[in-house]
DNA sequence: CGTTCCCTTGAGACCGCTCAAAGACCGTGG
DNA sequence: CCACGGTCTTTGAGCGGTCTCAAGGGAACG
């Protein structure tokens, strides 16, 4: 089910698939020798593996390689709630590495590679290696921006306007990473986990799928979304315009 | 209005009033030394006012000495969603320095007094004190799990049931820093600040109050709350509970 | 003493919920 | 090969939680 490569041939830093690509910053050589020694392995789980368990310390830090996961909350009747999405290039595990108490879920929705980091070499590194210190903490910056606006669109949007928000904000985000083909995107999840991102239950949430699809400016059937007027989405989903610069890679 | 306090006394880092609190962790003299020469002076505002604007770049960090504040964002038809509260002890400004692009708006509740950090000279920080770098990732981090805990909150917690959590948080966040007068707590914020907290109208908002009332573990008047009995509180709220650890002070 | 803000209450509308069930698709095992 | 169970999507029906609209009273303030 999931495990942490041995001998497997791993991805080298230097070679990182990703790295090349617009989003992220350019990192110094020696920066990037230094990742490479920080990284403990790499992680190869299939799809619906639990990378990070809630109420359970993690020991590691990860930054998704390939693959889709997300990570939420549950209550113990079983309500749960997606909190966000994790996309190639995404670091996870500060907060279930630096807080002591409970924490998010992790998991994944499709087969997946993550390289791993040990917690306890991350003091090492922001004495030794602060630029990427401050990129952590910049990149945890980023993500409670992004928790803002989620909490905005829960509490204050409607069923659509959400479902718009949502839609548009994964597009976005895959298309940092080069997930597109073309206006269209392989979404992984199902409309119940988009429900439970929404604060929608799963009747309402394909209802409002039914809306959105009326309106004209999506497609999406069998898993596949296809954006016809994004600028349309936009303006459903009451979303901001951001101007978002590169970010670093962990 | 508000001004930056220039000859004005300040209060000397190493004569914080906040640090002995028990919430905090212990620090050396020389980041305390240190924190005193980072901070560029007080801020001291009324309530009502706002410091940190949506949609502009803060040039500074602060932590709140004394009053209260709120994190918010707004959707242009004027729909507010608050976002977090903010103690004494907290510090805020991260988000809106680090990232480039539209953050939240953050305004005071009472008269509040702030300490003034200025961005410019966190990278500075980073190289130097790597210690007080690692305690605001650790913030940040901190942070990230209260907006979890929120977004479940109100994405699928009933009204009765985020009200209840709220309340509780507030009353648990105020203890942390002493402000419980007793099993009492004077609440600067009216129903409406409430209400966009939660995800509801005003009304329901009021009402929902009204229950809360009539099932016996608060009382709620003249923006003072008592609580009469926190457990049930607790359990109303479906409130996980949380083992929180001494935290850093900047 | 008028204005403003806040809390409260009532009434009715509607958005989103639960319950229920059917069809499509898929992998598995008989 | 087909039967079967599981997951996912879709649809209908009716309930109710939350909303909006409206209005009144109290306290604070100029």
């Amino acid at each position: 089910m999931s495990k942490i490569a041995p001998g497997v041939a791993t991805t080298p830093c230097r070679a990182c698939p990703l790295r090349p690509l617009d989003v992220f910053r350019d990192r110094s050589p020696a920066d990037v020798t230094f990742l490479q020694t920080f990284k403990a392995g790499e992680l190869a789980v299939s799809s619906g593996s639990t990378i990070i368990s809630e109420n359970v310390n993690s020991i590691h830090l990860f930054t998704l390689l390939s693959g889709w996961a997300f990570r939420y909350k549950t209550l113990e009747d079983g309500r749960r709630q997606i909190v966000n999405y994790v996309l190639p290039g995404d670091f996870i595990g500060l907060q279930a590495s630096l807080s002591d108490a409970m924490t998010h879920g992790v998991d994944t929705l499709t087969n997946a590679v993550f390289c791993v980091f040990p917690r306890e070499r991350l003091w090492d590194l922001f004495v030794r290696h602060p630029q990427i210190a401050y990129d952590i903490t910049w990149l945890a910056a980023r993500e409670e921006r992004t928790l803002d606006e989620h909490l905005l669109a829960i509490g204050r949007k409607t069923a659509l306007e959400r479902l718009a928000y949502l839609l548009w904000y994964l597009y976005d985000k895959a298309r940092d990473v080069g997930l597109l083909k073309g206006n269209k995107l392989d979404l992984p999840m199902s409309q119940a986990h988009l429900a439970d991102t929404l604060g929608l239950s799963l009747v309402h949430t394909n209802k409002t799928l039914q809306k959105l699809r009326e309106k004209g400016s999506i497609l999406l059937d069998e898993r596949r979304l296809t954006i016809i007027n994004e600028d349309a989405l936009k303006i459903m989903g009451r979303v901001e315009t951001v101007a978002s610069n590169a970010r670093p890679l962990i």
